[in-house]
DNA sequence: CGGTAAACGAGACGGTACGTCCAGTCTTATT
DNA sequence: AATAAGACTGGACGTACCGTCTCGTTTACCG
């Protein structure tokens, strides 16, 4: 979790557990209380109970540290079985979007990223941290929709990647999206429609 | 395009509007030197030849700054008709993909919209300046797939508007996340696929 | 007063004139409480009500300030006539003695002498601002002790010189020694008794 | 030479002498190329090859540290008979000044004793490690001049002592201040003028 | 000669101050 | 009234040291 990792040697006094979970459960609470623009790593530090070097001994900045604080949300996404391909896309989505109700997320993703247009390092580790934790849902997903036989398998596997990357792209795109940009509510109601769309596309018939 | 008005009265030295062209291609210019987080008012008003003050008295902050300064790249968006809906995505995915390499947009976008989750008045003048300049794609290219008889004539007013903003969503959505948070290329093969998955949904057969 | 001078042109904000004298007189309270060492730049601004920026836009650091802020003490340096030469030294000698009490100076004095002994700038500064006060009273001593006739008009203007110099280090070196190193009272009885040594000599019989 | 001495019981793991030595020396090191102010407790660490934990087990702080360290210099002070009073007044003057060019000793004498107006423990400790160090070149120059018939002797043993005191403020003081404050040389020929001065008095005619 | 108590190196820790930078406001004189 | 210039308050930045602490390791003495 504590990313700047100590120097080779394992001489010295070691570096405090504790430390690690306060600083980022710290974090956490800053975001919600002042959002990302007005969080400020002396006031992590303090409400913490830490002095600033801690934190600067392990992240490098406020971006690395937000990024380190917020992972570990994606990681209580789960893909429970509803039964159907339809129901798991309207499962997924609903999570997700509860996820980007909480104001640490809320405002902490759209941030990051958009600092990450101009750090590859710091691009690198949301993918690694944030990316890639979302991902797998959508491969947990085809693989019961294969199994229902909802889709079939895919024998190109370059072709295959390539496919759950545009679905993961455009399923977290449009939550986001609906979210974030166009700040209307991603309800059971355009769950419903976004599944429609996703599975029957913009020329099927509604599923009214 | 300046948003704080000058008080009622209309005595004494008009503003310059030269000034206001200047200043908001400072900010461009600063967007791609600097990046989002780097920008400070001081350097924008040193770079368009303008006092400090001279911002303030127009724009209230960066925030508000950047999104104005950002708006007219949405302007030069267009949906010339390639004579057929899918053509049409295709280029409007390409298009906006285009915009969003820009590096003054790529940086802007996101962190506006992150400032935004906090911030009510930001949030709309998002929408004005940025969010409507590209639904009027969406709701032009679908009158014109109505008009080709590609699309039906929808009857409900409302239930149209809603799957316009649920395209809306979808498209944008997509293409900013595979820009900006997988970091992927949107290329000519991206935009086919994704057009594919959008006009024939995921459990079409694929359009190769 | 205020080192650091603004740059040539006078347009804009003129610098607070009051600003400089709280500046200043907060430096000589803060040394009185807190000792030289002690001292903070940011407790200097906190007690003057003014910005560390303000500090640093007149000042270079705390070696600097503190000269300027401790100058105005030797101003108060004057030498009364007292009737002789021996009078005279005596009562400069307890005038220096009585400044030397006041712990603004005491604590101050050495510790900027100290700093200068690597800072050529510094030691221009303390000269001026400092020596040069206290050495013009030797020059008027000299002075009155001739037109009484207690002392001899030198011709050559530089042996004159020099031996004002020689006098000044020697007056001045012995109060300070006593009073900050060997951390003795300089007395009546003291005074008394460096005068004679002073005009008389060692090898003279004492003056009881 | 180390001040904070072990604890009582005798057991365990002694003291490296070494360690002193090399602390020592470390710390004079570092005042030639830092000066006081820049001088740092770890820097002197690294120097010396030690742990920080080391210096701090012996030392309080910095200025117990440097007085330590530049005591043994005043050790070197000596008082060779160079056949007359005058003689070795002008010997133990440039001795002083020598001492005093010598950067370790310039940059830390003013320093430790500007720090010891507000430490009563460090005055004393500047006391038996410097002082008096210096003021037993007073006596001894005294029991020789005695000798020599060049000085009567005293019989009333704390007048003496107090002449003794003020003999010392006088040279000591006079060199300092010559050489840190004025920052003028102390030379041959300063020497020869300051012993006329404090063998004559000024009155006196001058030894030319 | 093996146990033990202290010294030791390394480096993390909570603090404090540093000197810089930027935000946003203000005070000038000028246009 | 708007402008350019620049000083102003306030606050966060990231760094450097301080003096303390907690480790694992070393080393002399003592039983």
């Amino acid at each position: 979790m504590c990313r700047t990792p100590p120097p080779a040697g394992r001489k010295g006094r070691p570096r405090s557990l504790e430390a690690d979970a306060a600083i980022l459960s710290a974090t956490r609470e800053a975001l919600v209380d002042l959002g990302w623009s007005k969080l400020t790593m002396g006031d992590v530090a303090a409400r913490a109970g830490v002095a600033k070097t801690t934190l600067y001994r392990r992240w490098a900045g406020k971006s690395e540290l937000v990024v380190d604080a917020v992972a570990v949300l994606f990681d209580e996404l789960e893909l429970p079985d509803l039964g159907s391909l339809a129901a798991d896309v309207r499962g997924v989505v609903l999570q997700f979007a509860a996820l980007l109700e909480r104001p640490e997320a809320r405002t902490a993703l759209m941030a990051v990223v958009a600092e990450s247009t101009r750090d590859e390092a710091l691009r690198a580790r949301i993918r690694h941290a944030i990316v890639d934790r979302q991902k797998r849902l959508v491969l947990e997903g085809r693989r019961r929709a294969q199994e229902r036989g909802e889709l079939p398998y895919e024998a190109d596997e370059s072709a295959a990647s390539r496919t759950a990357d545009l679905i993961f792209d455009v399923v977290a795109g449009a939550v986001v999206h609906r979210s974030l940009v166009s700040a209307e509510p991603v309800d059971g109601e355009w769950a419903r429609a976004f599944t429609g769309l996703l599975l029957g596309g913009l020329t099927a018939p509604s599923p009214g």
